[in-house]
DNA sequence: CGGCATCCCACGAGATACTG
DNA sequence: CAGTATCTCGTGGGATGCCG
């Protein structure tokens, strides 16, 4: 059992989800691997996500301590997201969980092309 | 830019997201980890989930071959819920984000108790 | 016991308009 | 450009009830 916040967790698991486990967190983070990036060109990566939502999630990552937002006091505003340290903590563990998703999905299609040349 | 059944996604990370980035799946898989679960000791593990929910992170992960079920044919019926070779694989992840979270909190804790020592 | 089926609501999230 | 503010709608998910 962990107090974290005013929170309660079970386990650290669930601490975890409470960080990088929103719809958009993760794939934030490992859009902003090695590059910082303006607003816009996260947007930009990811498209599927409305600008409501990301400027949402970003807030959150930053609240956390994740993600650091650099504002220049300028016309036209620029603001620039980057990892801060404890982010780029993440990153072995989402470039495994990447790494994951690519041998889930090379297994399951060279199981579906064994089994078509099974029934031929 | 993978493609898996049907759907697109940009980078393997999003494809790892849609198999196990569901609400409740990483917390179903880490409960799963040494020993078989009934249903019933399933959801005394995670109150928090309602049956509903549970049954369906259950279903989507036994379609994507990541949790077994097993039924045996008796009254009054039994489920036994377990991860699949492919599920395995996951836990190593599952425990080093697990672990994370331990230490994110372990170091926030830290930093705002010297903070507190600090303005005394 | 381990589920579906149904009903129903809150809230997540989109669209749009406006601002420093 | 990088946001907020507001309004709205769809649906994720809770509550309940029934069944093999």
């Amino acid at each position: 059992m962990i107090k974290f916040r005013n929170e309660e967790y079970q386990c650290s698991m669930e601490l975890t989800l409470a960080l990088i486990g929103g719809k958009w967190k993760s794939l934030i983070i490992w859009h902003l691997e090695e590059k910082t990036l303006r607003f816009s060109e996260l947007r930009r990566a990811l498209p599927q996500v409305t600008q409501k939502m990301l400027t949402q999630q970003l807030r959150e990552l930053e609240n956390d301590g994740i993600v650091h937002r650099l504002i220049y006091r300028q016309v036209p505003p620029k603001v620039e997201y980057s990892l801060t340290d404890t982010g780029k903590t993440l990153l072995p563990i989402l470039a495994t969980l990447c790494q994951w998703g690519q041998n889930y999905a090379d297994e399951i299609t060279l199981n579906e092309k064994q089994a078509e040349t099974k029934t031929m």
